[in-house]
DNA sequence: AGCACGCCGACT
DNA sequence: GTCGGCGTGCTC
């Protein structure tokens, strides 16, 4: 209740509170900007004005509410500073929401205590903190949480108590545990860790650094919090361009600057003329340059990329462009529904470029970055250091430079994933989710469990500026916006330059085994693989190494992670060696020589993980060079990349892959799709399975004929009959939504209610299990639950019962709209209800049922 | 998250 | 009796 007055409340004095949102900005530098300074010059004889106070949302987990701190004499704080507060015995930093004259009568002046430091200013402007506050109030989340996730790295943190050796002295008599720690201390570096580090490295630290501490052996003390910078660089800046006295290398030099147009950086110039620092010295000395020290962006630099320029658009690119841009100034939402190889990204670089030509920033929104080098190699070609790059991948200067950028105004285009879409975006004029559909889009590990595609929408009604959400299958939720007309509709129907969609072959693998077939590659499969005369092959495999479990052929027994009640996976290191690997927790074992169970040693992988593939592939086809592209050898930095390009120069025949496969690859040469088992997808325990289904099969399948060939796919499963295989196989979109949505209707299923799961886990399969039932009990007496607005399903337990040792269950509410319904405040209230030892997450639009 | 405070079981 | 376990509550 606390915290939702103190919103309200906020909210109408921000107008106050929040000045522009964008201080002294640098000019730009031949297309490099410069980061906004940092600190306010504090000037004591100016803000004299008796005493002041500021309302400050603490990072801490369980502090929601703010508390008041006294505003030291001369110091200027505004509404969205960041600050450094006492907080208990730490030192922890917040956001000021609010500076106020007067004491609130519930704070006790006795206990008031002050800030200790303006650490940051500026980071909000009016609109980022209306956004931040919507997010917080429709995924319930604390408005605190939201801002948490919303800064880049090195901005709020907390400090860290730290434990170091003291100048050695004569050893006293030490306990056990006391000479463990001291040596410890001594023969490991520094002598100088986090208190936190030694309570997991060793038992009973905090008894026996007392002791030491008391003994004057070791000291603790409070580490600042690690904060970003911005990173400071010598730059060379050219002042004048002529003189007399100038040897031959000094006017190389002047004349190299004067090329560049810009200011550029010292050791950049020592490289490109081979020249000293004593020169640029000298030159700097008799006043022709001047060498200062400017902030240096650490913003991710792609490969050089030759230029490219618009290309000439088909006739429904064009009618699509045209549309879009007759409403560059309206918070409408398109949907592009484009079949595979349509063209929706040219229509994307065009829709920027006006943009950009209006002096407004593009936001594209991709499901990640790593699976879509090509699309990022085109942004840039297309636009080249207007373009920024922003996702978890970067390193934390990156990120922290990169979301410091977006505050000032020059147009950019901004491409990165999910947490792209809570940059701050000033000047922000366009907003594309490519492949909006993509479940990547939502996020359910931590709180908020925001979909991009929500906030996205908000944005546009914010900056009145058009959403573009663009896909070959639209999550159905966009589609029944679109029929209903809240989303304007934009079809691409046909390939460039018309090729045809590639003809789709399902294969009954029943039959297959009626035939005598054991093998993964049904005989169709087998024979177009014999066939390929030199074009290339995709073969999918849904899930990594899905079914890939190990079990006795004796007995049945299936090796289980002990903490996870999953299957273990077996992966292959190196040649032969199996290892048995848990997806959720990454436990690994070797695989046992017998059965535990029975001790039978026929202990074999089971089903058809994408190493399987390839190794039957190999039996079969040793004249096939195969590429495998899946989690596991995709991992190193770069590896997308590398398998990509590797397969685009025909360095292998056939590609075995995952899920990645589906996402933006565009590989001419590829002729023949395959799909191993189409079934297993479909048979997910989710009310999602068949679209998920449809998504990815038609994804998949539009990987095929890109180029000049015409292409096939190869569908193999045991339910040919099924309806989605068969609108698959007839590239049906229309009748499998259609479909698909008057299924959903009488079941009450997004789209037409809402879900909102509550995740409970714990380390006790007894305490979540009772929590969950309280809970579950709770929500029932609510009004908007016992008026039957809202249901209540559950609670359960989780599929995966058990994850990294917490058991899980979970609670499903169903209903209409939980804004107006009033039971947000109870969900958010409902944490409070939890013991210590079960952990509460709410997911608002849950997409993961797992 | 830390940290203090406070209430119960096994020892000098 | 006290030391030391960790369950509960607070931090302006």
């Amino acid at each position: 209740m606390l915290m939702a007055a103190l919103r309200s409340q906020s909210t109408q004095l921000h107008p106050l509170g929040f000045t522009k949102g964008v201080c002294n900005m640098q000019q730009l530098n031949g297309g490099r900007a410069f980061l906004p300074c940092l600190k306010a010059e504090v000037s004591s004889a100016e803000y004299d004005e008796g005493p002041a106070f500021a309302s400050v949302l603490v990072d801490c987990p369980g502090a929601t509410a703010a508390y008041t701190y006294q505003i030291p004499r001369g110091w200027r704080v505004q509404g969205g500073d960041v600050v450094e507060v006492p907080f208990g015995s730490q030192v922890v930093r917040g956001i000021v929401l609010e500076v106020l004259a007067v004491l609130p009568p519930s704070v006790d002046p006795q206990g008031l205590r002050s800030l200790l430091e303006v650490v940051d200013q500026q980071l909000f402007p009016k609109d980022y903190w209306a956004l931040l506050e919507q997010i917080a109030t429709y995924y319930c989340t604390p408005l605190i949480q939201v801002v948490r996730t919303a800064l880049p790295p090195g901005v709020l943190g907390r400090s860290q108590r730290r434990v170091r050796l003291r100048p050695p002295q004569g050893i006293p008599p030490l306990s056990e545990q006391g000479q463990h720690l001291l040596r410890f201390l001594q023969t490991k570096g520094s002598g100088d860790y986090s208190v936190r580090y030694l309570q997991q490295q060793l038992p009973k630290v905090q008894r026996a650094l007392k002791e030491l501490e008391r003994l004057g052996l070791v000291e603790t003390y409070l580490a600042a919090a690690a904060s970003q910078q911005p990173k400071r660089q010598q730059a060379v800046v050219l002042l004048n361009s002529e003189g007399k006295t100038l040897t031959q290398r000094q006017r190389q030099i002047l004349r190299y600057l004067q090329q560049q147009g810009r200011d550029c950086w010292l050791q950049e110039v020592l490289k490109a003329t081979g020249t000293t620092p004593q020169t640029l010295h000298r030159l700097a000395a008799k006043g022709y340059i001047a060498i200062v020290q400017q902030q240096h962006c650490r913003t991710e630099q792609g490969i050089a990329v030759t230029p490219d320029r618009p290309k000439t658009l088909t006739p429904a690119q064009a009618t699509a462009l045209h549309v879009i841009s007759k409403h560059l100034d309206c918070a409408q939402t398109f949907l592009l529904h484009g079949v595979t190889g349509s063209g929706k990204t040219e229509v994307y670089l065009q829709v920027i470029a006006q943009c950009l030509g209006r002096g407004r920033s593009a936001l594209l929104l991709v499901p990640e970055i790593g699976l879509t080098p090509q699309l990022t190699d085109r942004v840039r070609a297309r636009f080249g250091e207007r373009l920024l790059v922003y996702h978890s991948g970067l390193s934390e200067g990156e990120r922290y430079d990169t979301w410091r950028l977006t505050l000032m105004p020059e147009p950019r285009v901004i491409i990165g994933t999910r947490s792209a879409v809570l940059l701050p975006l000033v000047g922000l004029g366009l907003i594309i989710l490519d492949e909006e559909h993509d479940s990547g889009y939502k996020q359910d590990q931590p709180q908020p469990c925001y979909h991009a595609r929500t906030v996205a929408q908000w944005r546009s009604r914010q900056q009145q500026c058009p959403l573009i959400l663009g896909t070959a299958t639209p999550a159905l939720s966009t589609w029944q916006a679109a029929q209903e007309g809240q989303i304007h509709l934009l079809s691409l129907p046909q390939r460039i330059h018309a090729a045809p969609l590639p003809p789709i072959t399902i294969v009954d693998m029943r039959q297959e085994l009626h035939r005598g077939n054991r093998s993964m590659l049904s005989r169709p499969l087998q024979e177009a693989l014999e066939n390929l005369q030199g074009q290339q092959a995709i073969l999918f495999v849904p899930r990594r190494g899905h079914s890939t479990f190990v079990s006795c052929r004796s007995c049945g027994t299936v090796i289980y992670c002990p903490h996870c009640s999953v299957s273990l996976t077996g992966h292959l290191f190196g040649e032969e060696m199996e290892v048995l690997r848990c997806h959720y927790c990454n436990y690994t074992q070797r695989v046992p020589q017998r059965c535990p169970s029975c001790g039978s040693p026929y202990l074999k992988p089971f089903g058809g993980g994408t190493q399987r593939v390839v190794r039957e592939l190999n039996r079969l086809f040793p004249q096939l060079r195969v590429l495998r592209f899946d989690s596991d050898t995709t991992q190193r930095k770069g590896a997308h990349r590398q398998l990509l390009t590797q397969f685009a120069a025909g360095e292998a025949d056939v590609m075995v892959g995952t899920q990645m496969l589906t996402k933006g690859i565009d590989l001419p040469q590829v002729a023949l799709v395959g799909i191993l088992a189409a079934d297993s997808l479909l048979h997910l325990p989710d009310y999602q399975a068949a679209e998920r289904t449809f998504q990815i099969l038609t994804q998949v399948a539009g990987r095929s004929g890109r180029g000049a060939h015409p292409g096939q796919v190869i569908l193999q499963t045991y339910v040919p009959d099924h309806p989605v295989i068969t609108a698959v196989k007839a590239y049906d979109w229309d009748s499998f939504a259609t479909r698909e949505l008057s299924s959903r209707a009488p079941l009450g299923y997004p789209p037409y209610a809402q879900l909102v799961l509550l995740r409970l886990s714990s380390p006790d399969p007894e305490d979540v299990a009772a929590t969950a039932q309280a809970i579950a009990q709770h929500l029932q007496r609510l009004d908007a639950v016992s008026q039957g607005d809202w249901e209540v399903l559950g609670p359960a337990p989780a599929a995966i019962a058990k994850i990294a040792g917490r058991y899980r269950w979970q609670i499903l509410l169903k209903g209409q709209s939980l804004q107006t319904c009033g039971l947000s405040q109870a969900l958010i209230h409902l944490k409070a209800e939890c013991p210590r030892s079960t952990r509460l997450s709410i997911d608002v639009d849950p997409l993961n049922f797992l």
